[in-house]
DNA sequence: CCTCCACCGGAAAGCCGGGTCA
DNA sequence: TGACCCGGCTTTCCGGTGGAGG
């Protein structure tokens, strides 16, 4: 009898090094980024002397490489510092879960932590006793702290302004150290949201990340199948296609990078020697449904019930769907499945939520005598049964989606 | 040309469950 | 134990808003 885990771990795997596909994974050359890389460089160089660097935000869509710019150029500028025997610390946090004042100190200072120190509580303490130990153990540590403040324009807007506040002055608060910060956002108006003197302390200097081409794309791909995967695995054509495909979601290398990874296990899957067009598109699929099913079974209950609605309306056919409809259907879905609807205010956020998470396409319309709305459809691929995953182990939902069948028989 | 529709969305505040600390 | 703090979710309040139709 063969073991489970033998027979998975097959000698004709495709890949050579999966660790080449992992989001982390660093590589050892920047493919395109030259003129941004180069522009960082110029800024952080004073760091080596033991000058205060001038802060920067990174501007650029997802996958345009932003994150990685800024690992590869600080890890670059951390070998130096040790060769010269500089101090330079770094500190990355990522604003989309630790999104306030009060997580990135923590966050920066835990990092900082050292035998005798106080373990700083997730939650409790004053968020100013936090900026104090903050700014004590950098000290300690002395050099540079270079922090890195990933997806910035996620913060949550009540601590937005005071953590910036923070971070742009803590040159003023330390004593023997000195801290330059690195912002990087999705959001290009992001700094107009800051009052006047935050901006001009921390967007010192912009760079913009331009979206990938369909042939930057490729190269990236190109030199990713080259470390990852086995030879005779790949060819040019699987590889151009998900760069094609990626240059249509606004040129996201990490979507690209991911897709090959999912062609190549499907390859896999399929006993395949290489991969083909089909693992490719059947890849895409896939992911693009894996990404639906996970972001709705996240969804909390009231969420999902206005999904519910929305694709309740569609299956209906209503074929504009405005915020009145849905809050309509969606009133109707709570009385069924008993609960005390959310107020049409929190409704309208909600369905803006879906825009941003790809679950459903919402455009404000202006209708005249008729007056204002938003026009709203599902994005919900096609092949899955949202509706049963929505209201699958809650009985409430259950009840509001067999009602909604009810309703469109006697429709029908 | 002016009205007025039917909702938009910012701001602020409340509630609640999580926590610390003396 | 009670005063105090944090943060997510929600409600309340209210000043907009483009253009069809009178």
């Amino acid at each position: 009898m063969t073991n489970i885990f033998e027979a998975a771990s097959r000698s004709n795997s495709m890949f050579s090094d999966r660790r080449v596909f992992d989001p982390r994974h660093s590589p050892s050359t920047l493919r395109h980024r030259d003129a941004q890389v180069h522009a960082m460089v110029l800024n952080l160089a004073d760091a080596l002397e033991g000058h205060i660097p001038g802060n920067m935000i990174l501007y650029g869509t997802t996958g345009a490489g932003k994150t990685a710019a800024a690992r590869f150029v600080i890890q670059q500028l951390e070998e130096r510092a040790e060769a010269i025997g500089s101090s330079v610390t770094s500190h990355e946090v990522n604003a989309q879960h630790t999104n306030t004042r009060y997580r990135v100190l923590h966050s920066i200072a835990t990092r900082l932590w050292e035998k005798g120190d106080v373990t700083i509580p997730f939650t409790g303490w004053p968020a100013d006793r936090v900026l104090e130990e903050t700014v004590r153990r950098m000290d300690r540590r002395s050099g540079v702290h270079v922090i890195v403040l990933d997806e910035m324009d996620r913060l949550a807007t009540q601590s937005e302004e005071q953590l910036l506040y923070d971070l742009t002055t803590l040159n003023v608060l330390l004593s023997t150290a000195r801290a330059s910060i690195i912002g990087i956002s999705n959001d290009f108006s992001f700094t107009d949201s800051l009052t006047g003197p935050i901006r001009s302390r921390l967007a010192a200097e912009d760079i913009v990340f331009t979206p990938y081409t369909a042939d930057q794309v490729n190269d990236i791909l190109i030199d990713r199948a080259t470390d990852g995967l086995r030879e005779g695995t790949w060819d040019e054509s699987g590889i151009r296609l998900c760069a094609d495909l990626a240059a249509k979601e606004h040129g996201d290398a990490r979507r690209a990078i991911d897709l090959l990874r999912v062609s190549a296990q499907r390859a896999e899957i399929g006993d395949a020697n290489s991969i083909n067009i089909e693992h490719v598109i059947s890849a895409q699929a896939q992911m693009e449904q894996d990404r639906a099913i996970t972001l709705m079974q996240g969804l909390p209950e009231h969420q999902k019930l206005i999904l519910m609605s929305i694709l309740i309306n569609q299956r209906n056919g209503v074929h504009t769907q405005n915020s009145g409809t849905i809050w309509e259907t969606y009133t109707q879905a709570c009385s069924r499945a008993g609960f005390r609807p959310l107020t049409s205010r929190r409704v309208s956020t909600i369905i803006n939520e879906f825009d941003s998470a790809g679950l459903a396409h919402v455009r404000n319309v202006f209708l005249g005598r008729h007056g204002r709305t938003k026009h709203v459809y599902s994005l919900i691929p096609k092949g899955i049964d949202a509706i049963q995953i929505l209201s699958q182990d809650n009985p409430g939902l259950e009840a509001a989606s067999k009602g909604a069948y009810k309703l469109q028989k006697r429709l029908g």
